[in-house]
DNA sequence: TCACTAAGGCAAATTATTTGCTTTTGTACG
DNA sequence: CGTACAAAAGCAAATAATTTGCCTTAGTGA
């Protein structure tokens, strides 16, 4: 009895999946984060609690699915200049949005699960993001930090803050990515 | 009615708090930690349930007091040979502690629960140790890289693949260090 | 169209959580 | 010392969440 990871769509089971989803974001918007459970969460979606234990196994697993699929990107990065200022530009809205009360909340829900699964995915959009910019510095011809240099010393700098301290400004931001970006000389 | 954040040694809340302590530790060492319920603890450390809802409010405010006591450092790093000789033995324990299994499951208790103070506390621990090497330079007039350089381009690079990817090696350590102190002369 | 199967619904049984009230125990003060 | 006070623990009833067995529904493919 296994759930598919991506139910064919326009299924029952991808309509229970979306309605479930949509109610999560619903609740994570109006109302505070401990009193959401998962007979609310059915009941607004129209759905048997048991239906979400069985498919999800518990609340965190299924919080931690909801914030994986926002944390999806929508498309490319803007490109607006050079790459690096391409980076910039990205890098201080992702900073934003994880710093955000609902961006720390996703994290959390992300790394609490038990299934390393979502965890995963989510570093591997970041990682796709970042190889945009890569790849259009190396198409001008241009010197660029590799990918494990940008998550090593933008992004893990700026996750590492969020988690454990407190929201990294927007000038801290730009102060990685010159550090980051000197050394490609 | 409030619970003393240090209960007076001796006293029966400082008891109490013990032996649940130790339940914890214990069951995390010998069973899953999927079935670990506040119930069992209670029951381990001869205590009421309502005892533990009262004092940590649910399971992961527990385990995130659990794990953040365990973080806590037993003293100073150990004094081998130059700051850099001493800072690399260090963080390379401090690196394989934290990806082993007991210690990715403490980050996890610490990120996952409501309460941020964990989070921090443990942060903090990390940085004074990090002081430690700072000072141990600075008397011997030797260059070394400012507190938030090793915040920033040592831990949080080790933290990040922890949480989201996989277990950092030995030598990656290394590097990340190499790296640091380089751009200190 | 029909049979098959994955997934959802229902309801009873089990477990966990909350809460009001009582009891214990350390502490401060006379 | 002993007594009064308050913080924290115990107990048990009430409530809420979770699990589970069995049945029904709805997509899928022959």
């Amino acid at each position: 009895m296994g759930y598919r990871e991506n139910p064919r769509p326009g299924g029952r089971s991808a309509r229970v999946q979306a309605a479930v989803h949509q109610s999560v974001r619903d609740m994570l918007a109006t109302m505070d984060r401990a009193d959401i459970t998962i007979p609310l969460i059915a009941q607004r979606a129209n759905v048997t609690p048991s239906t979400i234990y069985r498919r999800w196994g518990d609340l965190q697993e299924l919080l931690a699915d909801v914030a994986a699929s926002r944390l999806r990107p929508e498309g490319d990065p803007a490109k607006i200049g050079s790459p690096r200022e391409d980076l910039e530009a990205w890098a201080e809205q992702y900073a934003d949005e994880m710093a955000s009360g609902v961006g720390r909340q996703m994290l959390r829900d992300i790394l609490s699960a038990a299934d390393v699964a979502n965890a995963e995915k989510c570093s591997g959009y970041t990682q796709q993001q970042l190889a945009v910019f890569i790849t259009r510095a190396k198409e001008r011809g241009e010197p660029f930090p590799a990918l494990t240099e940008l998550m090593d010393h933008v992004i893990s700098p700026i996750i590492y803050r969020i988690l454990f301290d407190q929201a990294p400004g927007p000038d801290y931001v730009r102060k990685l990515i010159a550090k980051v970006m000197s050394k490609e000389r």
